[in-house]
DNA sequence: GCAAGTCTGTCGGTCGGGCGACAATAACTG
DNA sequence: CAGTTATTGTCGCCCGACCGACAGACTTGC
């Protein structure tokens, strides 16, 4: 059973294996100076990483183990939200399906990760699609018995409200840089967001296990492939990217100009006071 | 003390009353066709009304009021974490600044929503800022104890999870609109939104109770307030909106038109199994 | 291993909307 | 109430990016 998108023809072809050791590179990965190796796998620690380990026993209990095929949809927007997902190993896209038929990549899960708890309470439908990039093993729970493992696991639940906390920060930036950058920025700041959450230090240079496609970074940044296509070719033309060996590489005083995590919103713009 | 920021020489002028019974009207508001009414006030239950008699007052103890004036900065990006706010009455803007110094704005927090608990725990700094857009009453709570509330109290932790998740739902949309949609449907899709969530039935029609200024809608779906009010007065000129004793209408058919909050992802885009 | 399908790369045409500028009106403030 | 400041309304220029189209390279499945 394998899902077709309207918007385009074929599936996600996106299938890296991610955060964990194993990864199979055959095109594309994207490079970092060695300015950035300090900062790599800054990724947040998942749910999982909150509990200790009886409270992960407890809930895992209650888990049922579902394997996906590439590209099978886990579940759509407007279904009722009956599960909550922990994802064991792959990947799976959380994105709208705009009116329009465009695919708008919010986030991605890799393993640890749990996805589907937006709408547990007061969320009605379902109001995002999750898919599987690649092939997948993700547990899965009954809605009524996570909600009473949060209720008897304070813990967890503030470790739910962190993981949710982290992907409204995460969105609030995807929202600024588009209303304030342009496509070539946009760009540049997610191959630095990627290389923090899932870069892996290769000798001198950090190594990002994605798969990603053109299509794929487009509808991560609110751009056309076309664009993306030419961007990435300028951005590699004027030697902030470079293409070795298959392997994208970023020059050293790139990384640099990106903006920091932390510390980058203070600096630029200082109220005043009258 | 009265901030200014770097992007326009003023301050914030928007000052409405909102969603308390209060409201003084002076220039503009927004007021929707009667298929509208069934929906009104669908603005989610705000954190305290998750809470019962004795785990508010158990909250409250720990809190200090604070009175804001207006334009007042709570917070700014970059600033340490140290308390959690509810809003008592007024509204308070939560925004990014972008690095062009350029106004993003995310929500607007009305009466007895929670704000700045979204760096509780990972967060390192504040992400966001937070702004008085008006005269305003905040409880401010300290971050140490507040953990310690949520911790304790399984019922406000799932509380404060689900006002996170509907925000994150929120900014989801917002990044749909802006990534597939045109000025005018994100214009459009914004009066909808402003009236389910602040909109007051007033005869036959919708009002809301917000005084904002184009730069204000400009600055919430990423436009120049010079496009904002061009659009603004299209829409007039198409007859989709009309402005009558400095109110604003609706037409029904327009109305209908728009998405509505729950059932609206469903039919545009289906899926196709091969 | 060949054929079908997918992805990358490139090129114009077109246009939405950003930007600067400026006038007119409305809203505050002393 | 008068002067100042904020907000609205309008215009023209121009650029970034969308769109359609197509060729070549690569991948995948039979």
């Amino acid at each position: 059973m394998v899902f077709t998108l309207p918007s385009r023809q074929n599936g996600f072809p996106a299938r890296a294996i991610v955060a964990t050791g194993t990864l199979t590179v055959t095109t594309e990965d994207v490079t970092v100076a060695p300015v950035m190796a300090a900062h790599i796998n800054q990724r947040p620690p998942s749910f999982l990483a909150h509990l200790d380990d009886s409270e992960r026993a407890r809930l895992l209990e209650f888990a049922v183990i579902q394997e996906l095929p590439r590209n099978q949809v886990v579940f759509c927007a407007g279904d009722p939200p009956d599960y909550v997902y922990i994802v064991q190993s792959g990947r799976v896209r959380i994105y709208h399906l705009s009116p329009g038929g465009r695919v708008v990549s919010l986030w991605f899960c890799v393993a640890e990760d749990i996805f589907g708890l937006t709408e547990l309470y007061h969320g009605g439908h379902r109001q995002v699609c999750a898919q599987a990039c690649e092939r997948s093993r993700v547990l899965r729970i009954a809605r009524a018995d996570f909600c009473q493992f949060l209720e008897q696991t304070p813990r967890a639940a503030l470790a739910a409200l962190d993981v949710v906390s982290m992907r409204l920060r995460g969105l609030g930036r995807v929202i600024e840089g588009l209303v304030e950058s342009d496509v070539t920025e946009r760009l540049t700041q997610l191959i630095q967001r990627l290389c923090l959450e899932y870069g892996r230090p290769v000798g001198d240079r950090i190594c990002i296990d994605l798969r990603l496609t053109h299509q794929d970074i487009a509808d991560m940044i609110g751009a056309t492939r076309q664009t993306v296509t030419s961007t990435l070719g300028e951005l590699r033309r004027r030697g902030v990217l470079t293409l070795r060996e298959r392997r994208w590489h970023v020059a050293q005083e790139v990384a640099g100009t990106l903006t920091q995590p932390a510390a980058d919103s203070k600096p630029a713009n200082q109220a005043q006071i009258s």
